[in-house]
RNA sequence: GGCCCCAUCGUCUAGCCUGGUCCAGGACACCGGCUUUUCAAGCCGGCGACACGGGUUCAAAUCCCGUUGGGGCCA
């Protein structure tokens, strides 16, 4: 197979999307299973929607899914965007001299030439179309405005922009997900390749441009992105012909869809890898579900990155859009956590507190961490370890009593509950502290007094965490330790005991 | 509106290219049960789909045409 140079190139708009993600996940992996280049370039050629901050966080969501590129854009120790790599700057903003000598280039040979309608008399002529019901088509001048003419429109205040002249054949896109896709010439148009240069700063190219020139000066020979992309790649073929660019490889993938099958927006809850990262999620779960999306192989579901990377091809990709199915990645990422390490587990349950710090649990105490992981065996993200655990780190006389579960499990048939945490006390204030010695201590009680675990190891549970769910009784009480055990007990005969 | 693309359980999909082995397989979700110190996890079982209509063929989820639906681009 041949060595694929790909790229990654968002727009710094904000955090990495998941759609984004499974973008650069892809590409990654096309490299990376050919033994080829993965590059990261930032398209920030739209000035409106640009957020200078969002590319380091694109940077740093792109490290955390351990998706590592060869040459691009990076961000130094010091916070400092910088480039990487033979082929740069990796950033449009500062490439603009690149993009307007091709411009100029196209101008001179007559492949292109200057428009200078407004963006209003532009609306009129496409509304024509429609009216008409057909695809608006830019009228070609009979003879090409000279620099002249240029600068006389210019001085005149009308905008003075750059098309292509497209030639009149269809075009066909030859996409290893979608096979061949042909545009009829009669749909094509003379589209801008560079905009009216509107504060006299100089003329920025579209996005077409810049992007066809970019990838053809950094050596990208295959492209793979969105769908939404198949419909422009025309004017990406176009443009390559005449600036005669080779042709890359090209291979669009199906649309990430929300639940509904519209496109994927925040409204309708995580749709942002960072996101996903605070919310207690494992990035190898995120990676091998959003590899899921639009591909597979057999049935084979259960992947590490690395064995993606064996076993990507274009073959697995499918056409058809695809639903996000958070309950999926939430029952991949329990499966993620089963299958992770202790050590790996720890890390990231520390990085996840870091990003999170009203969470109570000190992320510094990598012992208690590691103790909490092994207690919540089973947990699904680390948000069910703070939800489960938090109320062990909160002051002993600030966490609250739930009132229905002291009712069930203590105050029942006469504050039985009551009674079997008043002579567990004593016992717990001379024991051996330890999970082991704890739970035969119970469960010796239980046993002498004829009673289940339940009726013993729920009224101690919800005296110390004010509910009846946490992690077993034995490791409940050990994490809390004999103080604050006692201290808790002492706390609930004497408040929610009080009316018993 | 024009053009392009898509169409298997609620969801992700396998199968479709090379028609019969598919009264359609897996996973998630859901429902029921087991596991009784809770929750999560785990184990067992269940429900559940070839959008519709025409062809082609001895035979179609698989090939062809149309319809409908969905998505994308033009914006």
């Amino acid at each position: 197979m041949d060595k694929l140079k790909t790229r990654f190139a968002p727009s710094p708009t904000g955090y990495l999307h998941v759609g984004g993600a499974r973008t650069a996940l892809f590409n990654y992996l096309l490299a990376r299973r050919t033994g080829g280049t993965f590059l990261l370039r930032i398209e920030d050629t739209d000035q409106a929607r640009h957020d200078e901050s969002a590319v380091a966080k694109i940077v740093d969501d792109l490290r955390w899914l351990d998706l590592d590129w060869d040459e691009g854009v990076d961000v130094d120790p010091g916070g400092g965007v910088v480039g990487r790599g033979p082929a740069g700057p990796y950033r449009q903003s500062q490439r603009l001299a690149i993009y307007q000598q091709h411009v100029r280039q196209l101008l001179e040979a007559g492949q292109a030439y200057y428009a200078f309608e407004t963006g209003e008399e532009l609306d009129a002529m496409r509304q024509q179309a429609r009216a008409r019901k057909e695809t608006f088509r830019y009228p070609r001048p009979e003879r090409f405005p000279s620099r002249a003419d240029a600068e006389e429109a210019r001085a005149a205040g009308r905008p003075v922009a750059v098309r292509l002249a497209v030639p009149d054949e269809d075009v066909t896109i030859h996409d290893d997900a979608f096979g061949e896709v042909t545009m009829p010439a009669t749909e094509l148009s003379d589209f801008i390749i560079q905009k009216a240069d509107r504060d006299g700063q100089g003329a920025w190219p579209t996005y077409h441009l810049a992007n066809v020139v970019d990838d053809a000066m950094m050596g990208v020979n295959y492209i793979c992105r969105g769908q939404e992309f198949l419909g422009q790649t025309w004017r990406h073929v176009v443009l390559r012909a005449a600036l005669g660019f080779d042709e890359p490889g090209y291979c669009h993938l199906p649309l990430i869809l929300d639940m509904e099958g519209r496109k994927l927006s925040k409204r309708d809850g995580a749709v942002e890898v960072h996101t996903f990262r605070q919310m207690g999620y494992l990035p190898e779960a995120l990676v091998n579900f959003i590899a899921l999306l639009g591909w597979k192989v057999g049935d084979r579901e259960t992947y590490t990155l690395d064995e993606l990377a064996e076993a990507f091809t274009t073959d697995g990709i499918g056409k058809s859009n695809a639903k996000f199915d958070r309950d999926k990645l939430l029952a991949f990422n329990a499966d993620a956590v089963a299958a992770a390490g202790e050590d790996r587990l720890s890390a990231a349950f520390a990085d996840y507190l870091s990003l999170n710090d009203e969470a109570a649990i000190p992320a510094g105490d990598e012992d208690t961490l590691r103790e909490l992981l092994r207690a919540c065996e089973g947990f699904r993200t680390f948000e069910d370890i703070v939800a489960k655990c938090g109320v062990l780190f909160e002051p002993d006389d600030a966490f609250a009593y739930d009132a229905k579960a002291v009712k069930k499990v203590l105050a029942r048939n006469d504050g039985a509950g009551f009674a079997v945490l008043g002579e567990l006390r004593d016992a717990l204030a001379s024991c051996d502290w330890s999970a082991g010695a704890i739970e035969t201590l119970i469960r010796e009680y239980a046993a002498s007094h004829e009673l289940g675990m339940g009726k013993v190891a729920q009224p101690l549970r919800v005296a110390v965490t004010g509910t009846t769910v946490s992690p077993g009784i034995g490791q409940t009480l050990e994490l809390l330790g004999r103080d604050k055990t006692l201290a808790r007990i002492d706390r609930c005969l004497r408040e929610a005991g009080h009316g018993a």
